[in-house]
DNA sequence: CGGTCGCGTCTGCTGTGAGCGGACGCGGGC
DNA sequence: GCCCGCGTCCGCTCACAGCAGACGCGACCG
């Protein structure tokens, strides 16, 4: 009987871009809250995946990084897609998450 | 001054995908809730994007549609791609996806 | 025709978690 | 030493996630 595959969930790899599209942009957390108009606990909170954002939270800290969803979800699929090359190496791909968390 | 761009909602391109797999699968609503685990009631919500479903939620569907979040992420990249081919036309593609949903 | 069934959606509800204020640890500058 | 800004912790309130029961509708059957 074959397990659903675990894959990560979306609330992880959304944070993992957006924390990553802020260190390129050069911002600080608190400077993209404030652009974002939301705390910076709160977008702290979502970098780290520990919520799960609204829509517009979505889209406001996406303007406030001038990205947007496309570009989140089309890197979100893409990250998906170098984590899952084969099924064996499931296991190791999650060890590799957890330390990129 | 640029206004930002009224891109679509992650929840209603999500409930999009979803409702959009879901027919193509031949399933019907409140059979690919039972397999999910979720009500008849709350699937047709978030196929509505009515609702802002959990990153769980989102798997679960997923894997009782037989696809996963990179497909469903794609998906959503490709529709927004397809929605956006240039700015002048932003207001034809909201009144399209107004009638879409 | 009336009754039954399954589909998808509406309505109202409760417990949980989204989002945030205040506090904290840390490093850097003066 | 004090101050500042960074990012995160902790605790809180109220809006909403998720669902039970009800409903409208079309299809089917006797």
């Amino acid at each position: 009987m074959a397990l659903p595959d675990p894959e990560p969930l979306w609330r992880h790899l959304l944070g993992d871009q957006l924390r990553g599209i802020r260190q390129d942009r050069g911002q600080t957390l608190t400077e993209t809250a404030k652009r974002a108009g939301v705390s910076p606990q709160y977008l702290s909170e979502m970098e780290r995946g520990l919520k799960e954002p609204s829509s517009e939270m979505i889209a406001a800290v996406a303007g406030a990084l001038d990205t947007s969803l496309v570009e989140l979800t089309l890197g979100v699929s893409e990250r998906l897609r170098e984590l899952a090359p084969a099924q064996p190496a499931q296991a190791a791909v999650r060890a590799t998450l957890a330390l990129a968390a």
